[in-house]
DNA sequence: ATACAGTTGGG
DNA sequence: CCAACTGTA
């Protein structure tokens, strides 16, 4: 009696080393792989035009290598505890498959969709696995047993974690005889989302243009990553949508890079480290996705700043790094880490507005927004979360960050078109050039470009304030 | 003299 | 990480 088996895909967009996809096909004779459009990923808290779309684009993409490879990727719209035990019946299949997730809603999700596997009549058997970080994340423990809270210790013992083998993709997806429903993909017009996306995507959908990225990044700039992964103009990979929607694997990734070698390898591994260590953060500490991990630091006072929070969104703060990098953010659906961090540091310590403002933005516009590293980088950077640090430490000063890390203004000038003209030298204070210097450039202060919107050496100081006046934690 | 490299203190 | 401070040229 032949067997079928599901592989039900959730972030995990692609073909090459796929660990659910690899088990099931060498488990049973047919495969069905299975994507259920959930309605919490279009009205969710952190619902996203953008992402929804480079999300529907990878999933046509995939559709037809599965085709190609003899198989079926059918499509059901509906809540996946209601699908997945419905498409099991309707094929008969005896299991469906499924790589990991890490976050409090996906955790609930599978529980929910395992509890109604096996209550289906015959019961459907439930295969969790591994496929969407490079290890295991929920292994790591400290010497105390306890999960971990600071990155160094943690990136010690990833790297001693088992790795599994990299897959190579199937040549062969055998769906079983008979017709199967695909169902539709809809388009981004027809979940009402035209007037919700970027204008130029960062990054192409979909896993062949992911393994072309990933191939040109590690023949090309990936050697100089340590030196270079701060500039904003360029420096990163960029990979980091593939990544959020598994169009690559963060596996294969690791191996990849490390097979080159070298500090840049180093590096760039080490930030894969980062996403396995906020996965891991989240997993052991679900109440993260909403409050402070710090509990001394859930009474912080936020500013009431509506005017700041718009300024800061639509990228005119008059401060350029900052503007830069928010426009490109809204511009193309992505953010280099760098200007993440000076943006992120300019909200919650300059404004003094609640990380969770910026984070909301922030998964409203990335292609790559992703609970666990979104919610971790933010907590990270308004010193309230893991790898605690004290505050003074992560109040980044615009300027100096921007004439550290874009010397020449390339990015400034990309993003912020109004300063093209202004030198070099003035580029990251355009508020000091004296009038002629603003004809020169063709650019005056507080009408082409914003004037600062604070002082930034005042607001350091009462940022450090708040912070020093959060009362110590009550003693049980 | 001011400009800069290096050091230090900050919760 | 930043800003203030120190010593040096």
């Amino acid at each position: 009696m032949p067997s079928t088996a599901i592989v039900w895909l959730r972030r995990d967009l692609r073909l090459h080393d796929h660990p659910p996809l690899h088990a099931a096909l060498a488990a049973h004779d047919h495969v069905v792989v299975a994507f259920v459009l959930d309605p919490a990923i279009l009205t969710g808290r952190f619902a996203s035009g953008p992402r929804t779309a480079f999300m529907l684009d990878a999933l046509r993409e995939l559709r037809d290598a599965v085709r190609e490879r003899g198989g079926v990727l059918a499509i059901r719209h509906g809540r996946p505890e209601e699908e997945l035990p419905r498409l099991a019946a309707e094929l008969g299949a005896e299991a469906v498959y499924w790589a990991s997730d890490a976050t409090p809603y996906a955790m609930a999700r599978d529980r929910g969709v395992r509890e109604a596997l096996a209550a289906a009549d015959p019961p459907v058997g439930a295969v969790p696995g591994p496929g969407n970080f490079v290890a295991d994340v929920g292994v790591p423990r400290t010497r105390g047993g306890r999960p971990f809270a600071v990155f160094t210790p943690f990136f010690r013992v990833w790297g001693t974690l088992d790795r599994r083998a990299v897959h190579r993709a199937p040549q062969a997806i055998p769906r079983p005889p008979g017709g199967i429903t695909a169902g539709t993909i809809p388009s981004p017009a027809d979940l009402g989302l035209a007037d919700d996306l970027v204008g130029e995507r960062a990054v192409e959908p979909g896993e062949t243009a992911a393994r072309a990225a990933l191939q040109r990044w590690l023949d090309g700039p990936l050697p100089d990553y340590a030196d270079q992964h701060d500039h904003v103009a360029a420096g990163s990979s960029a990979l980091s949508p593939y990544l959020r929607f598994g169009c690559l694997s963060p596996r294969e990734l690791e191996e990849r890079a490390a097979r080159r070698g070298g500090a840049g390898a180093e590096a760039f591994v080490r930030q894969l480290a980062w996403r396995d260590f906020y996965a891991h953060v989240l997993l052991h500490h679900p109440g993260d996705a909403r409050h402070e991990h710090q509990e001394r630091m859930r009474q912080l006072a936020w500013e009431d700043d509506a005017e700041g929070l718009r300024a800061w969104r639509e990228g005119r703060t008059g401060f350029p790094l900052v503007d830069a990098g928010m426009r490109q953010l809204r511009a193309s659906g992505w953010m280099h880490n760098r200007a993440r961090l000076v943006v992120g540091s300019f909200l919650t310590k300059d404004l003094g507005i609640d990380w969770r403002e910026g984070e909301a933005w922030f998964m409203r516009w990335l292609l790559d927004g992703d609970v666990a590293s979104n919610n971790g980088n933010w907590q990270w950077i308004a010193s309230v979360g893991v790898d605690p640090a004290p505050a003074f430490r992560r109040i980044l000063n615009p300027t100096l960050q921007q004439q550290r890390h874009d010397p020449d203004g390339e990015y400034v000038r990309r993003w912020v078109p109004e300063l093209r003209g202004v030198p070099d030298e003035l580029l990251a204070e355009p508020w000091r050039m004296s009038d002629a210097q603003e004809d020169a450039a063709g650019c005056r202060v507080g009408r082409d470009y914003p004037a600062p919107i604070v002082d930034h050496k005042e607001e350091r100081q009462r940022a450090l304030a708040r912070y020093r006046d959060v009362p110590a934690a009550a003693s049980s």
